[in-house]
DNA sequence: CGATATTTGATATGGTCCATAACAATTATC
DNA sequence: GATAATTGTTATGGACCATATCAAATATCG
């Protein structure tokens, strides 16, 4: 051990204003000084990738969507009759991991997995009507309630601004 | 249900072209159309932070430093003689679950807890000399090899904008 | 052709992170 | 001094992620 256990505060102060901390100016426990950490661009990039998400959480609550399913639809929509390994690769989710995903959506009708013809070993993946239906109720709501409040936040060109250097983080790093 | 099953690619084609994906141009498995995808900022946002993350634990591989063990070391650098409690609520990590971090720490003997003769329920946190010496290590990790290749991927001014508006986003979303 | 290897969806399993409830010790409050 | 609140801690469960493994189907190659 490098440190004396029981200590108190800053040493070299055996001052009577700083004890106990009883000065007048109580009430607010004082708020830490976030230093070198607030330049950090991964602490950044995470709580600002948390707040993103539970926004849309809140946004999204009446359909029950989370991103990743959110996602799933998307891309099912835009790439119909691909398979479960092309889907999932493609969002970077591990194969074992998406079978439960997709059985949820499943069940809830929004998705459909057909075993296809040519390769009886995959599944084909489509949105059912029901699917379609609640992916264009999921894009407005996106739109009008997530995308949007960011925009009024960052304002149009920094909101593009922002997206094109995270592409790039994303795809170049 | 509202699909047929065992159903096959695009429908109205019973063509041949396009019959078990056996043509001249094989090979590629024809990359997937990501569409409006890419436009999310949600899902950009979280693909950047795990390469963000990805390449941060790399840099710290020799010291096996993870992003959020090296956020408490800078905060309790920054802020010594404060508590768990302070530390783990100002990085949003839960009580409970600051306790295992902490005991990785100490049992590094990167940092101690040392109980408040204040208020014994307490413990104060203060980084260790070795504590001390591995955080500058890291640090200069972390500005050599880990933002110094986001500079030179994004250039200064933009790397500072990125900050900006993620901070933004993380403070007033 | 037929033996072997590969692919696909799936299960089981373990790890990490996150969230809640509950507890003993200590302190604050009235 | 009785009650309430706080601190660190444990236990626990859920969500997400990663690996190994499997049966069925297909591909490969002698």
């Amino acid at each position: 051990m490098t440190v004396s256990k029981t200590a108190e505060k800053s040493s070299e102060k055996p001052s009577d204003a700083t004890k106990g901390r009883k000065d007048a100016t109580e009430g607010l426990p004082e708020a830490l000084q976030l230093g070198e950490l607030s330049e950090q661009l991964g602490y950044v990039l995470k709580r600002a990738q948390l707040k993103v998400f539970e926004n849309f959480l809140r946004c999204m609550a009446s359909l029950q969507l989370t991103p990743a399913q959110f996602s799933v639809l998307l891309l099912v929509e835009k790439n119909p009759g691909r398979n479960q390994t092309e889907i999932a690769s493609t969002l970077g989710i591990l194969r074992p991991n998406f079978v439960a995903l997709l059985d949820n959506l499943e069940s809830r009708d929004l998705c459909a997995r057909i075993r296809s013809t040519n390769d009886r070993r995959s599944h084909i993946l489509v949105l059912t009507d029901k699917g379609k239906a609640v992916l264009t109720r999921a894009k407005k709501l996106v739109a009008t309630k997530h995308e949007s409040r960011l925009n009024e936040l960052l304002g149009q060109a920094n909101r593009e601004a922002l997206l094109e250097m995270l592409s790039k983080i994303a795809n170049e790093f």
